[in-house]
DNA sequence: TCCATACATTTCGATGTCGAACTATTTGAT
DNA sequence: ATCAAATAGTTCGACATCGAAATGTATGGA
């Protein structure tokens, strides 16, 4: 196995506080760097089809859920974990370029529900499966073995940290 | 095993788009999420020392640097994967705020070598010590075992996707 | 030596997020 | 029935980032 560059930093910390035990590092600055690859390849990706990742993420959101109740902006934000406040943003931005559609809820005037038009709904459904193809490359350096093992510790290192969510 | 909220969202893809294969998301999607949830901890971390995530980013690189020769602000933007527009504003609070030193190269009066105050130097010292306690507690769900597995795998993955940087 | 080119950093304008304050609506206790 | 508290969303100001343009410095070939 090559050395990447978290191994050269684990490297030079054992050298200058050599009282401290990194490792920890080697698991979490690894998490991040890897997270952070990831979103640049698919920012790449996503402006191919004049979408941002953010616009990608809202759309995805509601396309999957389609067979729940519809979506308000509370829900949407919590389930794409940001602030409310920018979902007011993202939806403002999706609704003026046709993607959404926004109308407040009969039933409970306080809240909005959000739904795909039909052509955000052909826009995420083509989009989506570019993405996974997209997805399934950057993951072909692991056998499919290493990637369900990748995916069951990282389940297990979210549930022990109260990946908070659900309904 | 118990599931987790990234489970859920696949099985909602399978229901509504069964012809896509979306296992690539069960990997990729977790990625994202495990380290914004570790971000999020670490944010929680930091504030309790009057640290934000990104003072401690460039204060422990420079740290761990000591031995090689001093950094430029251009090294630090690429050390810590952002922009050297990002960095110019980095260095100048840290300036204010007494932690770091910016002074230009007498040998090459282009660049600007960035150094630790002594001040900046007790300080992560201080904190990077805590700071790894605070890591370990968020990986103990996670056997030793694991947690060398995983970045094992994790590294196989960026080695694979060319984390670009080292010299 | 001169000057085009390369390089390092900063400035600028735009973007997206956040938390706190604010508005509108609903709920529940009396 | 009333009104205080809870809930949903928006507005506002602050902040950190980005890419592109601008500035200042060094290098190498003619």
């Amino acid at each position: 196995m090559d050395r990447d560059a978290v191994d050269m930093i684990l490297e030079q910390w054992n050298k200058e506080r050599p009282d401290v035990d990194v490792s920890s590092m080697g698991v979490l600055g690894r998490l991040n760097r890897a997270s952070r690859l990831a979103s640049l390849d698919v920012q790449k990706f996503m402006n191919q089809f004049g979408l941002e990742p953010w616009e990608f993420d809202v759309l995805a959101t509601l396309r999957r859920s389609a067979a729940e109740a519809p979506l308000t902006p509370g829900r949407l934000a919590s389930l794409t974990m940001i602030g409310s406040a920018a979902m007011t943003n993202r939806v403002d931005r999706l609704v003026s370029r046709g993607l959404v559609h926004r109308e407040t809820n009969p039933e409970n005037r306080r809240q909005l529900l959000i739904s795909l038009t039909p052509e955000g709904l052909a826009l995420v459904d083509d989009v989506v499966e570019h993405h996974v193809e997209n997805q399934q490359k950057m993951l072909e350096g692991l056998s499919k073995t290493e990637q369900t093992q990748l995916a069951n510790l990282l389940r297990k290192f979210l549930l022990t940290n109260n990946d908070g969510e659900p309904s």
